[in-house]
DNA sequence: AAAAAGTGGCTTTTT
DNA sequence: GCCACTTTTT
């Protein structure tokens, strides 16, 4: 209470805080901003905040909204909050974002187009649609991907604009088109009441411009805390500004070191203005660092530094964990090279600590590969995050377009789905003929209903679709007889699935099986938390990546994006290579290198004792042999951080201090233009073949062996040629033989192109 | 209509 | 290298 700040060591939720620690845990009312540095203890501060405003300010739980960006940050911070107070804390509201915009909307959803009962679309549901609405528009998928036009869309949803919206911003003829396709996919979405992911913003954004709605959330929650504040898109912006309008007791914790979904629509402003939005909000930095050495984060400091998008005046991360190791790097000959060498060092790590926590990362999903055979050929059990997902394989969209079609019959992409799942005889045409019987604002069902009567299906198709009807009306009986995973048990055997894969009787079919009995226990789960059907089917659509993490795991691979928040012992990033990471589209734009930045940032603040880092000389990208270029973040990191200098290509190569004299690399990325700075990156590669590659040299020396070396007439990657219609160029790989041989070529005057031998006209240069 | 065989296109990162 | 999509065969 006011008055005499509490004893720090006698109060509980003070104990081991240092002082701006402290001042935040015991700032309760007005905007604050906490600028939390990586490994700085930022959840034991969120949480004893909210302990304390519970504890010590009497603040009822049901009163204070905090929003995470994982599920898995939700559930761990209601629980670590639910240790420290002594009432129970499961009024409060504490969850995604997303899944806060689906509550309020499953209450507040009649004021929407989609109303209460909606099922919220996965990308795969989205692609579909927006396939549909290109076809109707007869916009060609050549110039308008799918997957690009929902990017597209995306973006304007992120910033709120709905399409008419969208039309009255100055765009080329493209966009316009895309225009009409977000219209038309939201009609879609309208139609099968259904939101996609921005939606949920989307719409609970417009609902709390709503004054009265706005006023009845607004004076609920009394204390707001946004954590990953440096995440938020516009969207997110807004629908915080709405509900700390009326109390502003908002807190927002983040870090712009470590902003990195910029591509998914956050916007860094949002925490570099938090102090303009509110003037009166009270700044605290958290800089002591309690996880790594000092060696670990001095390389951190250093990489970040280049950025120049940064809040002004943040001072630098200390740690009292002693130097530590120097940071290792290691450059290998192959990409399946640097995956065993990686694997032999975890290995040699194990034999010393057998409990060791050890971490893999990674920039892209696909370079998990090369590691996981490693790792197999090793017998190491490792755990991966991410890449093809449970929820999102062939057999369990299959089970859940069921019943996502039992909980809303308005989905027809989930129709769509299983009507033929098992076979049952209904192809294109019969689809098309149901499709055209859906009378106005009803079921697909309905439709199918429709053509029954009418006797216009015949055969196989008639029996089956009579059944696959009657499925659905005896479904809504079984909804209420049974719990949720009676219900799935139900749908696999009476759908006829489980038995068409019995039938099979094949390995594959087995397995999918066993990812079917898996689902079910999902279901059991989820029933005996309570939640029904629609609830389920919300929870298993808003599961991220990240929540799947399981910090037991002794060995784990996954991206940076993934291991954001988490820290290892040990920390191995793979792959440090230009077009890798940073990655190729990343680099053109100065913003998107400094987020790749950051994505370094974040990978080296994961390691708390050891961070070795690795790159390949070449490597198979997509099926051709690539030639590398070092990392231009290598040459960010302080000068001893290599332990000795390294050769790869013909140059001496040590980070911090750029190359021996002569060289085309120097120091400074943050000055520069990325023009430049590709010049650089170039040049250093042109040279490659000039100077003869030295001999003797414990690395291998040689810049790359020919991609295929079979064809005497053949040019080795690094091979200068010229073209006549194209000019000077650089080979960068080949591929096929004979006739068929084709080599990717970098040209001086820019970009790269895959020329035919035979063709090209290409002589040695 | 369904299974098998062939072709092209392309890969960041994810709630 | 893999996957999604297309064409061919049954």
């Amino acid at each position: 209470m006011p008055g005499a700040p509490p004893d720090p060591s006698t109060h509980p939720l003070l104990r081991n805080l240092n002082a701006p620690q402290r001042e935040a845990v015991c700032h309760a009312h007005g905007p604050l901003l906490i600028l939390a540095g990586a490994g700085s203890g930022k959840t034991t501060v969120i949480t004893r905040r909210i302990a304390w405003l519970i504890e010590e300010e009497g603040v009822h739980p049901g009163s204070i909204l905090a929003m995470t960006f994982t599920n898995k940050a939700a559930e761990e911070m209601r629980e670590r909050v639910q240790r420290l107070v002594s009432v129970p804390a499961a009024q409060m509201w504490v969850s995604t974002f997303h899944s806060f915009c689906t509550r309020i909307l499953r209450r507040e959803g009649e004021r929407t187009p989609v109303g209460r009962d909606f099922v919220i679309f996965d990308p795969a549901d989205q692609k579909s649609l927006m396939k549909q609405v290109l076809a109707e528009l007869k916009l060609p998928e050549k110039q308008f991907h799918p997957k690009k036009a929902l990017e597209v869309i995306s973006d304007f949803k992120n910033r709120c604009l709905l399409p008419e919206e969208a039309r009255e911003e100055a765009l080329d003829p493209w966009t316009r088109k895309v225009l009409d396709a977000y219209d038309l996919y939201q009609k879609g979405l309208k139609n099968h009441r259904a939101c996609d992911f921005d939606d949920l913003l989307l719409y609970t954004e417009r609902l709390f411009r709503d004054p009265v709605v706005q006023a009845q959330y607004g004076e609920r929650f009394k204390f707001i805390l946004v954590d990953e504040y440096q995440d938020t898109n516009r969207a997110q912006y807004l629908l915080v500004q709405h509900l700390a309008r009326r109390h502003h007791n908002l807190c927002v914790v983040g870090d712009e070191d470590q902003s990195i979904y910029g591509w998914r629509g956050a916007d860094i402003r949002n925490i570099l203005d938090f102090q303009q939005d509110f003037p009166e909000a009270v700044r605290i930095e958290l800089l002591q660092n309690y996880r790594s050495t000092k060696k670990i984060l001095d390389a951190a400091s250093e990489v970040i530094a280049n950025n120049s998008q940064r809040v002004e005046g943040k001072g630098a991360l200390k740690t009292d964990l002693g130097d530590g190791e120097t940071i290792t790097f290691k450059l290998a000959d192959e990409g399946r090279l640097e995956a065993e060498w990686v694997v032999q060092r975890i290995q040699e790590l194990r034999y010393r600590e057998p409990e060791a926590k050890v971490a893999v990362l990674y920039r892209a999903n696909w370079q998990s590969r090369q590691m996981e055979e490693a790792l197999r050929a090793q017998n190491l059990p490792y755990r991966l995050v991410g890449g093809v997902k449970f929820y999102e394989r062939q057999e369990v969209k299959d089970l859940i377009s069921y019943l996502r079609l039992i909980s809303n019959p308005f989905d027809l992409v989930s129709f769509r789905r299983c009507v033929n799942a098992p076979t049952r005889g209904v192809g294109p045409t019969t689809l098309g003929k149901i499709e055209g019987a859906i009378p106005e604002g009803g079921t697909p069902l309905e439709g199918l209903a429709i053509l029954l009567r009418a006797g216009e299906l015949k055969g196989r198709a008639q029996r089956e679709m009579g059944k696959f009807l009657e499925l659905f009306h005896r479904a809504a009986a079984e909804r209420e007889g049974q719990g949720l995973s009676g219900l799935v048990k139900w749908v696999l055997q009476e759908s006829g699935y489980l038995q068409s894969l019995e039938d099979e009787a094949t390995l594959e079919a087995e397995g999918r099986i066993r990812n079917l009995e898996e689902f079910l226990s999902a279901a059991a789960e989820s029933e005996s938390l309570g939640l029904r059907l629609s609830e389920f089917l919300d929870r298993i659509t808003l599961a991220a990546d990240a929540d799947q993490v399981e910090e037991s795991a002794h060995l784990s691979l996954m991206t940076i994006h993934c291991a954001k928040g988490l820290e290892f012992p040990f920390v191995f990033v793979i792959g440090m290579e230009e077009d890798v990471f940073p990655n190729r589209n990343a680099r053109e734009t100065p913003e998107g290198l400094e987020e790749e930045r950051r994505l370094f940032y974040v990978a080296i603040t994961r390691a708390q004792r050891r961070l070795t880092l690795s790159a390949a000389r070449r490597r198979r990208i997509m099926g051709t042999e690539m030639l590398s270029m070092p990392s231009r973040f290598l040459r960010e990191l302080p000068a001893e951080a290599l332990t000795a200098p390294i050769r790869w290509g013909t140059e001496l190569y040590q980070s911090g201090e750029g190359v021996r004299p002569g060289s085309s690399f120097t120091r400074g990325a943050g000055g520069g233009s990325v023009a430049t700075e590709l010049q650089r990156i170039r040049s250093f590669f042109d040279r490659v073949k000039e100077v003869p590659a030295p001999s003797g040299e414990p690395d291998g020396g040689r810049f790359s062996e020919p991609a295929e070396a079979k064809d005497p007439a053949a040019f080795e990657a690094g091979t200068r040629v010229k073209s006549a219609r194209f000019g000077a160029g650089t080979v960068l790989a080949s591929s096929g033989r004979g006739e068929g041989l084709t080599y990717t070529i970098r040209f001086d005057q820019g970009g790269d192109r895959r020329i035919m031998a035979r063709f090209g006209g290409l002589e040695r240069f």
